[in-house]
DNA sequence: CCTCCATCGATTTTT
DNA sequence: TCGATGGAGG
């Protein structure tokens, strides 16, 4: 007990002690979170809380098994439940499927079904949808589920006929859902959810049941999140949930940064933890993710401090495109590595959207750089896998219409989409579904007899690999690749790509044997095909990221939550792409935008550089690339700004170039100077004047701009392309301020000072 | 029914 | 730029 509570600070302390009543854990980035709530499992436990009182729920897979792995190691052998949202919603499930019009054996949908699935809806109610794509459809779709509004209380809104397709469309998507006896994703949570709103029974049971529920990154809830927590802390609300505002990245998925705004109101006599101390990062980073994150208005105001020793400055570094910084990061780390300073692995290169990634992957390769990129989802994606998985789906739920369509025709045997449509048509008269409809194909309307030989030999097919159904994964697995004729199909073809398949396919059977296994280890899990399917369903390659191996990392800003890293490199932080185009209109999406960048800076442990390019190549086009309106709310104190030789339009000598233009030197950039004495952390201050503004004009160019405030009216001014001018007016303050200034040639320009390349006449 | 090419469109994606 | 998607032809 006492060893629980060693090297913790006060406040952490306070949280591992808590026991009763609601608890909300504010938690800044590197606050040694997970730590806290780990121990205060251990801690319950120890005070004699029975572990299957207690139930953590965290959002990720790995998340989950961190967790599992630290409690196991304060508590051994204790059973608390861990598990993810919508892990914990699908075994709820399986045990009340009845309840919700399910069978047990109910298919779980990832995105690209659930679309596939809705595509149908769409086709089949032949409704316009004048434009809007399936995935717009389902994201609005998914929206409700996430706020908790089932098929029938959806009310289109007038004058917005996306809604109105809408609410054409998610009835039928949801019928054909249940008559598949498949959920997707969204199901998971809006199914439990509902059930515990509306049967008060159960909800005070199992409210009982799980005295103890402790939630991970809670700012990422959405409502039906919410209301499953809210049901499961009504009779005992000893709920703690840990988060952080200004770590909010989902919005856009559904999470609603009201669930921890508002928490204290929600849970009377909660006991609010701040974790401000951060030990993860420097001085320097943290002062960088402070002043940035200050900016935004929805937040908690928190002050972070560290008492880690200095390190370098933050990096700010302008290239003269994309390929001079991958190239120029990419000798940073090589240079780091040869001297011993550091491993492949220290390093990680964030970036806002994954398309940016080509370039970087690129340069990598070329110089052999060892690396691993983090793309979501991956394996399981897979066409052949999924082929494989379907047979595996409709073995274990009959009804998967799409895991029949899937599965019919492939490997091709000459059952078409005309025949599928026939079936389907039957399969719809006839409320059966298409397995059924399959199985009476001879009085199929339209169906050829030889058409319906070959279904026949289909349906006899799935009854030969029923048998299957109910054994280990590994044998329905090998039997699907046996009987399906896949293994022949690709073992004949003498396409790279076939082989390439099959080799995949065989990859999975070893993956089916190893959880195989594993289960059997388990005391009491269940090893059969259809847990093996869950897992597939649920678990992401994302969660296998390896951070053994010694390899560079690289990934989204999304996926770098959680994560840190002894030296980060961000790239394009430019307008347009942090914050997001898509993004910038909206004030509320601009500060997730902002959060995004304070989550990828914050994953910095020891050194971080952000950079833009002049010129940057995007989906096929050169664009001006211009700075992020971010770089100008950094604080200019910590950092070093810095440019790399931009190859031609900055008249490098041509000695100095090594070898090709592809290999400029770059040495002015890294040349790491002795760490210069790093500024204590300014916790809310608000930077206006003296910001990295200052130092980047809008033409990216590192030499230092004159303060907006040495202008004053009357002045005259000179501007590198309209010549000398005269200022008429000035506005605003700081960073916004303004002038209009008049040229002989060009008459009246405005300009916000801090972003142009005004200066007094005269000056350099 | 399958394969080949034009056309379009393009954040982020814990599960 | 690249990939997914759909229409035409074999």
């Amino acid at each position: 007990m006492t060893q629980l509570l060693e090297g913790l600070n006060p406040a952490q302390r306070e949280a591992v002690e808590h026991v009763d009543g609601p608890l909300l854990i504010l938690a800044g980035p590197g606050s040694g979170k997970t730590r806290v709530v780990t121990h205060r499992i251990a801690h319950l436990l120890s005070l004699g809380v029975p572990a299957w009182q207690i139930l953590a729920l965290t959002f990720t897979n790995k998340a989950a098994a961190e967790m599992r792995q630290r409690v196991e190691r304060l508590a051994p052998g204790q059973r608390v439940w861990v598990s993810t949202f919508h892990r914990f919603g699908a075994k709820m499930l399986r045990q009340y499927a009845d309840r919700v019009g399910l069978d047990p054996n109910y298919t779980i949908y990832d995105a690209g079904d659930a679309r596939q699935t809705l595509k149908r809806v769409v086709e089949s109610l032949k409704i316009p949808v004048m434009g809007y794509t399936p995935d717009r459809i389902a994201a609005a779709i998914s929206k409700a589920k996430n706020r908790l509004i089932g098929p029938e209380e959806y009310k289109p809104r007038s004058g917005n006929p996306l809604s109105e397709i809408v609410a054409a469309v998610y009835p039928a998507y949801q019928q054909r859902l249940l008559a598949s006896s498949a959920v997707d994703f969204d199901d998971l949570l809006l199914h439990i959810a509902r059930l515990l709103h509306d049967d008060t029974e159960l909800r005070k049971q199992l409210d009982e049941r799980f005295r103890y529920v402790m939630v991970d990154e809670y700012q990422d809830t959405n409502r039906a999140q919410y209301v499953l927590l809210r049901a499961l802390s009504v009779d005992y609300p000893n709920l703690a949930a840990t988060g952080d505002p200004d770590q909010s990245i989902y919005g856009w998925r559904g999470a609603d940064l009201n669930n921890i705004l508002e928490f204290e109101q929600d849970y009377p006599g909660v006991k609010v933890v701040r974790l401000e101390q951060n030990y993860r990062s420097t001085p320097a980073i943290l002062s960088v993710a402070d002043t940035l994150i200050a900016h935004n208005k929805r937040r908690k105001p928190k002050s972070l401090f560290t008492e880690n020793p200095d390190g370098l400055p933050v990096r700010l570094v302008t290239y003269a495109d994309g390929d001079d910084e991958a190239r120029s990061v990419a000798m940073a780390m090589e240079e780091a590595v040869k001297s011993g300073r550091r491993r492949w692995s220290d390093f990680a290169v964030f970036y806002r959207v994954n398309a940016l990634s080509r370039t970087v992957e690129r340069v990598f390769r070329k110089r052999q750089i060892p690396f691993q990129m983090v793309r979501g989802q991956e394996f399981y994606q897979r066409r052949e896998i999924k082929d494989v998985l379907a047979y595996c789906q409709l073995m274990n739920n009959p009804k998967d219409d799409l895991a029949f369509e899937r599965t019919v025709n492939s490997p091709p045997r000459g059952i078409g989409s005309k025949t599928v449509g026939r079936l389907a048509d039957y399969a719809y008269r006839h409320g059966v579904s298409l397995l059924d409809a399959a199985r009476d194909a001879p009085q199929v309307e339209g169906v050829t007899k030889r058409t319906a030989m070959l279904v026949g030999k289909f349906v006899a097919l799935v009854d030969t690999l029923d048998a299957y159904a109910a054994g280990p994964a590994e044998e329905a697995v090998g039997a699907v690749l046996e009987h399906s004729g896949y293994r022949k199909h690709y073992g004949d073809s003498d396409s790279e790509e076939d082989l390439n398949r099959l080799a995949n396919i065989e990859e999975l059977l070893t993956d089916a044997r190893q959880f195989d296994e594993a289960m059997a280890e388990e005391e009491d899990a269940e090893a059969n095909l259809e847990a093996y399917l869950e897992r597939t369903w649920l678990v992401n390659e994302t969660d296998g990221w390896d951070d053994d191996t010694d390899k560079v990392t690289l990934m989204t800003l999304h996926a770098a939550k959680g994560l840190e890293f002894p030296v980060v490199f961000l790239l394009a932080v430019e307008d347009g792409i942090l914050p997001h185009e898509r993004s910038a209109a909206d004030p509320t999406q601009l500060e997730e935008e902002r959060r995004l960048a304070f989550v990828g800076i914050t994953r910095a442990e020891q050194e971080l550089q952000l950079s833009h390019a002049l010129r940057r190549d995007y989906r096929g086009q050169r664009r001006i690339a211009i700075p992020s309106s971010f770089l100008m709310e950094l604080p200019t104190g910590v950092m070093e700004v810095a440019q790399t030789a931009p190859t031609d339009e900055l008249g490098l000598a041509p000695d100095e170039l090594i070898g090709d233009w592809g290999d400029a030197p770059s040495e002015e950039v890294y040349r790491h100077e002795p760490a210069e004495p790093v500024a204590a952390p300014t916790p809310t201050a608000t930077p206006t004047v003296g910001t990295a503004a200052a130092l980047l004009g809008s033409g990216g160019l590192a030499a230092p701009r004159v303060s907006p405030d040495a202008f004053k009216v009357g002045m005259a001014v000179e501007h590198p392309e309209l010549g000398v001018g005269k200022v008429l007016t000035l506005s605003g303050n700081g960073k916004g301020r303004r002038a209009a200034v008049v040229f002989p040639e060009h008459g009246e320009k405005r300009f916000v000072l801090a972003f142009s390349p005004l200066r007094p006449a005269g000056r350099p």
